[in-house]
RNA sequence: GCCGCCGUAGCUCAGUUGGCAGAGCGAGGCUUUCGUAAAGCCUAGGUCGUCGGUUCAAGUCCGACCGGUGGCUCCA
């Protein structure tokens, strides 16, 4: 949206008429509503410099250079100023500067930082905007609403730092989180939705019904995987190997360390040294190598750092009689890596790709062998900053559902197909029926990417063709695709609107190219197959991580870790407790007896709270009758059945994988999650 | 990694201007044997994240570190 008065007859400004319905006009609501918070901070504080004030997914925020740091007591005051501000209902009146005019102006009100901005940010900008409301004046873009009076529900949210232009080395800044709305329902259903997002914490839940667990003895990031977690996370994996089975997969294993070579060769080595775990070296002097490499790399090494470098290396056996001393940084360098390839460095995998490609490279391919489907659960390692973990959702180590599929390039289509109605099915049997996909290409502007131009055409149109075909919501998004190739990533929405972004279908046509892979074709000369890089959930850990939230921990019957509590009236009824048991764990469920002294509503708040799915209630009337009292955790007391019948009806259930949850919310559009996906190969 | 906040029993938390370490739930024991969301009594459980400092005295104040957390940055 831009002023009206920018408009020439070559540069037409296409009009909208913004309504309070539109999904634009709250963008523009809130952002007025950040220069009334910042109005109302000047107010209340002295020497406030003003950074950046932009809207976010659900609010706003403002950045503010201000000695006093503010907290959240400090809320009050400031939301009663904004409050006062809203009731005067001041006009937004828009006015222009020309560059040197403006410079001058700011630095007169003594917003430094908006005059660098002026200087840098918007060097190529003629004539600027500014925004006044009463004594408040600040450089913007705009647009704004007419007057601060239709603001009609606000809430300052949090208060966090910030870096001026997100640079860790410019001002540190303080940024003030908040919303707004046009109407108090409309807010307090976002507040409601924000609470009950924190009810489904996975990592509060995750403790308190005993299914993951990260404890600082082991290490940030590394989950462990209780036995209810584990129990989850295996009949989902049970349920994936059976699929891919059934479509042609074949599994494989590698080990979590590969050769450091490994990577260099596939481009992901040492350009992402800070992300991975340090190399692993199999004799000691390996690390000292390694290090002092790069001190000769980047030169900043003198005769005394050379010496302690040398003894140290002969303290570690290592003597380097010979070593040149008097030679050039390249010559030493030399002379280094011919030490180096006498040990061994080896990386603990960051990603599966290169050990499959080995895999296929194990033995000549034929045109009639592909597509070649490897798959397998494997578990990777990243040294995620310790700022970034998360619970589950960011960890260091990571097992993807992973798989690489070698093609032929006119099996592309197909394989993608498949692929597609592949993830449709495994997460419809989660319940997540509710998705997007985001068709991720290239920048035809840019170079970063490998491989033909007519090549990137023809993969582009593939992808786009079969998701019109597939009658899935999709997007385009360019500039977004990895270097190698396109993608396709799942933008799935959890049961209370929350959008996450799981899973991803990457075609790859880098990897074969810098391992050479090849297949015969019918014509007997060799090809290069195309990869693609799939997995569906994107890593076990992120994606039970959300589903944790999305069920609120009451998983449906076929993952609940405890499928069937039975509870005893009396201990006299506890052998034929353990007969009932065990008639239904030869039907395969889980279930235990609760062998507590307590009375059954005691029992039954228990099992309620542990949100069990059904509960048996076993007295001395149903050993007669020769069945049990059925409860189900939804639906509450289902009466007496026998226990042929009850296990009937729970493996038709189970089978069916019927989901039933308890909580459902209709709140849309609430962006939630995690932005980012586990899937970068 | 950076900035802010936090770290007390298995869990959730209280602990005033520095002055004897607390509660509820959970756990174990005893009593109770009960029909759809909490029966009663008793008991155990702590180097107050770690290390150092200030002080007659530190859970409390200061510093460093470790861990968590809200953001920032990053995410091949």
């Amino acid at each position: 949206m831009r002023p009206l008065e920018e408009m020439t007859e070559s540069d037409p400004i296409p009009m909208k008429l913004v309504t309070t319905r539109d999904a634009d006009a709250l963008g523009v609501l809130r952002h007025s509503c950040a220069h009334v918070m910042a109005r109302a901070v000047m107010r209340l504080y002295e020497g406030v410099g003003l950074a950046f004030g932009p809207t976010t997914g659900n609010g706003f925020y403002y950045d503010f250079d201000l000695e006093t740091p503010i907290s959240e007591e400090d809320f009050p005051r400031i939301e009663a100023e904004m409050q006062a501000i809203v009731k005067e209902a001041e006009p937004f009146e828009r006015f222009h500067l020309d560059r040197d005019e403006a410079v001058e102006f700011v630095s007169e009100l003594d917003q430094e930082l908006k005059a660098e901005h002026i200087k840098t940010g918007l060097a190529d900008h003629e004539s600027l905007s500014f925004y006044r409301q009463g004594e408040f004046v600040d450089l913007c873009r705009g647009p704004h609403i007419p007057d601060a009076g239709k603001i009609k529900a606000f809430k300052l949210l949090n208060v966090a730092g910030a870096y001026w232009k997100g640079d860790a080395n410019n001002k540190h800044l303080q940024r003030l989180y908040g919303t707004a709305f046009f109407d108090k329902k409309a807010m307090k259903a976002y507040l409601e939705q924000v609470e009950e997002a924190k009810r489904r914490d996975h990592r509060t839940l995750g403790k308190q019904h005993g299914l993951f667990s990260i404890s600082s003895e082991v290490g940030s990031g590394l989950c462990l995987w209780l036995p209810k977690g584990a129990t989850v996370r295996a009949l989902l994996e049970d349920f994936i190997k059976q699929e891919l089975m059934r479509r042609g997969y074949e599994p494989v294993y590698s080990p979590h360390i590969g050769r450091a070579e490994l990577y260099e060769t596939s481009g992901h080595f040492p350009y992402y040294r800070d992300s991975q775990f340090a190399p692993i070296f199999s004799h000691p002097a390996g690390q000292l190598i390694d290090y002092w490499k790069q001190c000769l790399v980047s030169g900043e090494i003198d005769e005394k750092v050379e010496k302690d470098f040398l003894e140290a290396a002969k303290d570690i056996g290592c003597p380097f009689h010979d070593f040149p001393k008097s030679a050039s940084n390249e010559e030493k360098l030399v002379y280094l890596s011919k030490w180096e390839k006498q040990t061994e460095r080896y990386l603990l995998k960051p990603m599966n790709c290169p050990h499959h490609v080995q895999m296929y490279k194990a033995q000549p391919r034929s045109y009639r062998d592909l597509p070649v489907r490897f798959a397998e659960f494997g578990t990777v390692y990243r040294h995620e900053q310790s700022g970034e973990l998360n619970g589950m959702l960011r960890v260091r180590g990571l097992t993807q559902d992973d798989a690489h599929l070698f093609c032929t390039p006119e099996q592309v289509e197909e394989e993608f197909k498949d692929t597609l109605d592949l993830v449709k099915f495994v997460l419809a049997s989660v319940g997540l029926e509710n998705y997007r996909v985001q068709l991720s290409l290239r920048d035809p502007d840019s170079d970063k990417y490998v491989g033909s131009e007519e090549l990137w055409d023809v993969a582009e149109g593939t992808l786009r063709k079969v998701l019109q075909e597939s009658g899935l919501e999709f997007s385009e998004c360019a500039g977004e695709a990895a270097f190698y190739g396109p993608k396709a990533d799942f933008m799935v929405s959890d049961a209370i609107g929350r959008e996450w972004q799981l899973g991803t279908v990457q075609l790859d046509y880098n990897l074969p190219e810098r391992f050479e892979l090849e297949y015969v074709g019918a014509d007997n000369t060799t090809h290069r197959p195309v990869m693609i890089h799939r997995a569906p959930f994107g890593s076990m850990e992120r994606f039970i991580g959300m589903l944790i939230e999305h069920f609120a921990a009451a998983f449906p019957l076929w993952l609940a870790p405890e499928q069937i509590r039975i509870l005893n009236l009396n201990d006299e009824m506890l052998p034929y407790c353990e007969e009932v048991q065990q008639e239904f764990r030869n039907a395969g469920f889980r279930t235990t007896i609760d062998r507590q002294s307590a009375n059954v509503k005691k029992k039954i708040r228990d099992a309620q709270l542990d949100l069990i799915p059904y509960m048996l209630v076993i007295g001395a009337k149903d050993k007669d009758k020769g069945g049990v009292s059925v409860r189900d955790r939804i639906e509450g007391d289902l009466g007496f059945m026998t226990t042929a019948d009850a296990i009937s009806k729970l493996t038709e259930e189970r089978e069916n994988r019927t989901i039933r949850q308890a909580v459902k919310s209709n709140f849309k559009g609430f962006a939630g999650g995690s932005d980012e996906a586990e899937n970068e190969y």
